[in-house]
RNA sequence: CGGGGUAUAGCGCAGUCUGGUAGCGCGCCUGCUUUGGGUGCAGGAUGUCGGGAGUUCGAAUCUCUCUACCCCGACCA
């Protein structure tokens, strides 16, 4: 491709409403231009990388036995109301009428619609098991879309429904997936890491994640150094302390803490040990216990972890903290004076708060805490669970090695669906026996998208983007210098440009009149991995110049041997 | 949806407080110049100052209102 055809709108600013910098590159280099909040085109440029990723999504999925079919976009409301979803989705749901006002919705996913294809395509226990898969734009009414393709509110998916009858079947399919998600992200070149998950809100059981391992990355992923434990923060599980509670060495006490409404005040003021000190979160409680509000207990330099304690059954859910005003009336202090010690409500406990002593917390008095609190002496231990984060250093759930956490962006998941949808939307087939059986589902998302964007985070440099060999929207960028004025120079960068098109080499030729500068400066903020230049002076000598856009110095090549010197960098 | 902010040329911004009819840098166009890291010189084009309503002799500037976008929190590929 010639530049001059395909053209590169590179901005020399950084636009001022891109915040990261996966964001910030795709809109200098021309990748993307927005229409509006979380809508975008996908540029020439753009597009060709995100054709890279497609196709190899596809030669993987293929070869993992998968089958691509194309789902409309368009979904009619009845498939959802009968799984449940109309209701469940909420507002992320894009909801539409047509001219008769049936509803619809433009599909976030595609559960429902594969589900009612299968029910009637599929009759028989001999037609499994099945893997669907498609590519396909998907819409979700995010809340806050924001960093460009990140978290776009249009994007596009590769997503797969497995079908079959077993357990053993579906884990079969399942871990064909997973390998396939591996080379998928092995062969574009991410640092990543397949992660344990909670399945979120589509239900079922087991369930990893695909991560890209980056700074700007908006999950938190704990990670053993003694084994190959890794799991998303939200599932970790925090293991309860391998001591025993001290015994206690202070006596119970009331003390005045004026102006003391954190955690840290009371560690500033009262020179508090951190660890000594709890913190009390109100959240509502569930149907099944006869209480309003339930007390949630982490120590002070812990955080709750929401998914866990949505999960206790004492716990409604989603989570919804309590108003402030609710904890006065039911407590009688506000947040800032709570602790376990004459609590009105149910209580339930971190598994580090329970071999805690001497402590301190609210006194559930305005301005008042209690210290030197013991379990037992004072009050009775209250229920116990795991209720808070993993932190760095904690012991791998799996009981080999200590935790670190990274940052990473999620850019797959594989989940086993079980029956979910199949009894909910009455997907049968005939067994052995003739009897109608549910299928077993499992599904397996790849965010398309936001793989490029990922692979920014990860691949840049101060000059632009340093695309994956298998990303990159060209191999090899022509650069000729003065090839306006020099016939040399035009003649011998044709010529070239010919003969890696005629290899088979996707070549870009920069026929444009620039400076070498300008020119150099937008091919690398491109990010195109290989660099020739033909110049006058190079020409004169029977040369060419090479450089690969991650570093190295540059080299002079022999005109006759070009050929052979690209075919071994490109190797 | 709550909290904060922004809207002036393609991009980045100044001008708004203190009202007088719009400017800078980059980019773009023309000519010359230069030709290995965003060359220099000269000339040029481009704005419903986000929309609407109001105050005023006069509004980018003051008031009201609507809209869009961005940032911080809950969702998720």
């Amino acid at each position: 491709m010639r530049v001059s055809r395909f053209p590169m709108s590179t901005l020399r600013e950084v636009p001022a409403d891109a915040e990261v910098i996966s964001h910030q590159l795709m809109l200098r280099a021309g990748l993307i231009r927005r229409e509006a909040s979380g809508l975008y085109t996908w540029m020439p440029y753009g597009l060709r990388v995100l054709r890279k990723v497609e196709a190899i999504i596809r030669e993987e999925m293929d070869k993992a036995g998968a089958v691509e079919l194309l789902m409309p976009a368009i979904q009619p409301a009845e498939l959802w109301e009968e799984s449940g979803r109309w209701e469940q989705f909420g507002p992320e749901l894009l909801r539409l009428k047509d001219r008769h006002q049936r509803d619809f919705c433009v599909g976030p996913t595609h559960e429902e619609v594969i589900t009612d294809i299968v029910r009637k395509e599929l009759s028989s226990y001999k037609q499994l098991p099945v893997n669907f898969y498609q590519i396909q734009t998907k819409f979700r009414d995010e809340v806050r879309p924001r960093f460009g393709v990140m978290r776009s509110r249009e994007f596009i998916m590769k997503d797969a429904y497995s079908f079959c009858l077993t357990q053993d079947d579906m884990q079969a399919i399942y871990d064909d997936m997973y390998n396939a998600y591996t080379r998928i992200f092995t062969r574009l070149g991410l640092d990543f890491r397949p992660v344990e998950a909670d399945n979120g809100s589509i239900g079922g059981s087991g369930s990893h994640e695909f991560h890209v391992l980056a700074e700007s990355g908006e999950d938190d992923i704990a990670f053993s150094d003694g084994s190959d434990y890794a799991a998303n923060i939200e599932k970790a599980e925090a293991l309860a302390p391998d001591y025993e509670r001290a015994a206690p060495t202070e006596e119970m006490r009331l003390v005045d803490t004026p102006d003391t409404k954190t955690i840290q005040a009371l560690v500033d003021n009262f020179k508090l040990p951190v660890e000594k000190t709890i913190k009390t979160l109100i959240v509502r409680a569930s149907d099944e216990i006869d209480a309003e509000y339930v007390a949630l207990l982490v120590r002070g330099d812990h955080e709750l972890n929401e998914l866990k304690a949505e999960k206790l059954p004492e716990v409604a859910a989603p989570l919804e903290f309590a108003e402030e005003d609710a904890i006065r009336t039911v407590v009688g202090a506000g947040p800032g004076s709570l602790g376990p010690v004459n609590l009105p409500i149910p209580c339930i406990v971190d598994r580090t708060v329970a071999v805690m002593s001497d402590f301190g917390a609210g006194a559930n008095i305005e301005e008042k805490h209690y210290f030197g609190v013991n379990w037992g002496r004072d009050l009775p231990l209250p229920q116990v669970a795991d209720l808070r984060n993993v932190k760095p250093g904690d012991p791998s759930p799996d009981g080999k090695g200590t935790l670190s956490i990274v940052r990473g962006i999620e850019v797959g998941h594989v989940f086993q669906l079980g029956k979910k949808y199949s009894e909910s939307m009455g997907a049968t087939v005939l067994n052995e026996n003739g009897k109608a059986e549910a299928l077993t589902m499992g599904c397996y998302g790849i965010g398309v998208t936001r793989v490029v964007a990922a692979a920014i985070e990860q691949n840049y440099d101060d000059n632009g983007i340093l695309w994956p060999s298998a990303m990159a929207p060209f191999q090899i960028v022509i650069a000729p210098l003065n090839m306006k004025k020099s016939d040399e120079v035009r003649e011998a960068a044709e010529k070239l440009y010919q003969q890696l098109l005629d290899l088979g080499y996707e070549v870009l030729l920069d026929d444009r009149d620039m400076r070498p500068g300008a020119m150099f400066a937008d091919q690398e903020l491109m990010g195109i991995p290989h660099r020739v230049v033909v110049s006058d002076r190079g020409l004169n000598n029977g040369e060419l110049e090479y450089k690969a856009r991650r570093g190295g110095d540059a080299e002079t090549v022999a005109v006759a041997d070009i050929e052979a010197f690209l075919k071994e960098k490109l190797a």
